[in-house]
DNA sequence: ATCCACATGTCCGAAAACGGCGAGTCTTGC
DNA sequence: GCAAGACTCGCCGTTTTCGGACATGTGGAT
């Protein structure tokens, strides 16, 4: 197995896998920041990284800290330094995401409103599927159109789930 | 909730709700003519229109007279500016409900063949069915070939009614 | 280099379903 | 026999549904 230059596999300087009430979740950073958050079993995961396992890191302990909260219902937002690899279009549209608030949504033809090319919409999609940040940049939030649960990496049933604890009726 | 552009609640100016023996009919004016006439409970009834209640209106108030007068057994036809919407097709049945007299009946296929097309029977049955003006233009002296007493958007009931008070024997 | 597959949405045409029917057949019950 | 139902099928405008084409950015396969 071989893995590409400059993936997060040669970034990464720290990761730990901690316990949410929707499985296992991996977290991965690099020196500038949060740069991963997959669930097990998730389509884009790493699979075994050569990063030190660290759970004392501080930015990790954090991102751990601030998902207990989430999961919790107690924490509405995250604020953590975050280092997003991608095409500027995918952080374009990853910045979208970032900017849709607890508990709303939005469909993938208002992201490609948001990002200035309205008519990218299946560009938008596949953006949103390969969000690294799981839950932190939140992907979930994203439906149909019509209100229909499309897709989400980490299986559907999770992203109910999600959209659940926020309070959102699907 | 939305209404389809061009629809009734867009255009319509004015509205009232009047008394009738056989239960409250909705009256609904645009700026050329009287637009619509629905018994409470009919099948295409609009509901809330947002159009202004108002009961001086001079189209509106000449239709309350004039209905009053029929209700009462003293007038036979009705004179009074209409704004009918409809396909080309149902303007024209339309049309040929009008130039049936108060008393008289009609078939379907009457009507068909009035309107060109002896065979669109069950076309016509549709367009009878969707005529926007109850009582005023007479749907209600539409009947099978049989005799028989087919349907009508405000209930059979009041189709029953309306003959019966125009002298009609079912 | 090229092609393909995508966590979509909009538009347009074709096809099918749906009636406030009517005429023709067939089946009952007298 | 013979009438009054029950069933079938053709008829036709309208409405609803369905399927394909297209627009778009990226990554992986060939």
């Amino acid at each position: 197995m071989s893995f590409a230059i400059n993936s997060i596999h040669s970034r990464a300087t720290a990761q730990t896998t901690i316990a949410t009430p929707i499985g296992p979740l991996l977290l991965a950073r690099t020196a500038k920041g949060l740069a991963g958050a997959w669930f097990e079993g998730q389509k884009d995961h790493p699979g075994v990284l050569g990063a030190p396992e660290c759970a004392i890191d501080p930015v990790l302990q954090d991102a751990a800290q601030q998902l207990a909260g989430y999961f919790g219902g107690t924490r509405q937002h995250f604020d953590l330094p975050l280092d997003l690899h991608g095409t500027a279009f995918q952080r374009s549209v990853w910045q979208a995401l970032l900017r849709i608030a607890t508990g709303k949504t939005q469909s993938y033809a208002d992201i490609a409103r948001a990002v200035g090319s309205h008519k990218a919409v299946r560009a938008v999609g596949s953006a949103v599927g390969k969000n690294p940040l799981s839950v932190i940049v939140p992907c979930h939030r994203v439906m149909g159109s019509d209100g229909s649960l499309t897709g989400y990496a980490g299986g559907l049933d999770r992203k109910r789930a999600l959209l659940s604890l926020e309070g959102v009726v699907v």
